[in-house]
DNA sequence: TGTACATCAGTGAACGCGCGTTCACTGATGTAC
DNA sequence: TGTACATCAGTGAACGCGCGTTCACTGATGTAC
């Protein structure tokens, strides 16, 4: 065997978080292979030894959020790694309102940094952006008490206003005003769970 | 002069149009011009002689788009054009909320068809999303009883959850999951309103 | 009134370019003996 | 230990295609006389 086992699994690596950071940032259509495999390192013909197409290496980015056991820099600056039931949940809700999580988009969370392209993307994509939602939404659910609505009900909502409000902080160009959507959204999301603010 | 004056004008705005709906529901690299101006009835090459450029219609389409105040039908079949007060604000949320509007991709809302196109865009672009979301807020607002928080925050915080509810829900493969996600978007924010749902 | 003319919206072939993808090749590596 | 070999990740030229844009042309129209 020519290389050795976890070479190509490197270099695979390699091509997905370069790619996450590039997708993330300008779109699936502005992004090119060259692109992707030039900040991998790499030269732009070997990536069909690795991907089958160029939406192939989408779908996996995508997941690539939710598969990743290291915590980006603006989680890792909320979220005790430590820390278990509600406290876990405060966190990553006050991680992902923070103002860390909206300034880096390149390692911001999918559901903010590609969802109309997502929208317009295959079914495959969609399914990956769902399983991302999906385990958001369970880690809200499984902390909070039911009131006249399910827990889980009121967790998709909290994914909901989160989602949305960062989505619209970041669409905006009154940084003001962004900053404010972002406020209003943390404060309603704690006042919708119960859980305490810091 | 030949063709009469208001000819050049016309076959402007019927471009607009096609342009319109067409970037609403493909975004702006997936949509060519040849695709626009034959939906408008017309041949490729003649589109230099309204725009300087792909770039320019887009900009002027989601303008128009934007600034557009003639209801939509997902709108008018929600909306009672006399309504007031309380029930006026209902019944948009209603709309916004509505099946309706999460099927009509051509003539939905910006914020829920362009959030990450925009969010890449240049400062025009940013600058009308802002008033399409301050318009929102605004009768949100007016007509939410402070609680703990004043009435812009919770009017925010209410537009925040009704574009991130749709937002998902259309960036979801599972149709049952973007249903769940409308409902639950839609019972909270009748939660937080305090308006009487239908 | 009719006719010659000027204008310019609209046509469609053509061009240049960049992209995703393919492919023949290279060369670094692990294995066999 | 050294050497021949097989493998295959990675290279980079090339291909095909579609797009935005250009351009010489057409033909419908308003105007002049």
């Amino acid at each position: 065997m020519p290389y050795s086992a976890e070479h190509k699994q490197q270099t695979r690596t390699r091509i997905i978080k370069s790619a996450r950071r590039l997708f993330n940032r300008n779109g699936f259509a502005d992004v090119t292979i060259g692109e992707i495999m030039s900040d991998a390192g790499l030269t732009h013909g070997g990536f069909y030894k690795h991907f089958a197409a160029k939406e192939d290496l989408y779908r996996v980015a995508v997941l690539q959020f939710i598969r990743n056991d290291q915590p980006e820099p603006w989680q890792a600056r909320h979220i005790d790694p430590k820390a278990k039931g509600p406290d876990l949940a405060r966190m990553i809700l006050d991680a992902y309102l923070s103002k860390d999580h909206f300034k880096d988009r390149e390692a911001s969370c999918p559901m903010i940094a590609l969802p109309s392209d997502v929208t317009r993307g295959n079914g495959a994509v969609k399914q990956a952006f769902g399983e991302v939602l999906e385990m958001m939404a369970g880690v809200f659910a499984a902390n909070l008490r039911p009131t006249g609505q399910t827990s889980r009900e009121r967790a998709l909502a909290l994914v909901a206003l989160a989602v949305g409000g960062m989505v619209l902080a970041r669409a905006v160009d009154d940084k003001a005003l962004a900053d404010e959507i972002r406020d209003c959204a943390r404060k309603q999301a704690f006042e919708t769970s119960g859980w305490e603010e810091e």
